[in-house]
DNA sequence: AGGCTGACATCGC
DNA sequence: CGCGATGCCAGCC
């Protein structure tokens, strides 16, 4: 379905991003805020939405993150929807990178789904205010 | 220029 | 209690 559009926008992005940086937006702001979150923590799109002002544009941190795939620094692995769930594992570059990753950072993960969500959770909004 | 899509979240029936 | 529909923003066709 979309692998096919989010491989080009990947290659677009790769051009993009590294070459200019261009004058992020929504994204950089999430791209900062994911930095943030300390190792062995987790966050979700709806929490980061909320932190950069807009609850509702929590989609748009998922697409933010797409981009951020092309971007080293940019933990992607640490940020889950909502339930904690592994939604964005098969963006990654193999389907079980993110739970690797995950686990490495001692964060539990079953069924892809972190385990103790609710402890391993990083709020920005409680943690940076 | 208009419409569709997307790694989400929430309200409604 | 579960599934469907809607909102949000940005980028692509």
């Amino acid at each position: 379905m979309a692998a096919k559009k989010t491989k080009e926008i990947k290659e677009k992005l790769k051009q993009v991003l590294p070459s200019g940086t261009r004058d992020a937006s929504f994204f950089e702001q999430v791209y900062d805020v994911v930095r943030l979150i300390p190792k062995g923590r987790v966050s979700s799109y709806g929490a980061i939405a909320f932190f950069l002002g807009t609850k509702m544009s929590a989609r748009m941190v998922g697409w933010a993150m797409n981009a951020a795939h092309g971007m080293k620094d940019v933990p992607a692995h640490r940020v889950v929807n909502r339930n904690g769930m592994l939604s964005g594992k098969m963006h990654f570059a193999t389907p079980t990178r993110m739970e690797e990753l995950l686990k490495k950072e001692k964060i539990k993960v079953e069924n892809d789904q972190i385990v103790d969500f609710e402890k391993k959770f990083w709020d920005p909004a409680k943690e940076l205010y």
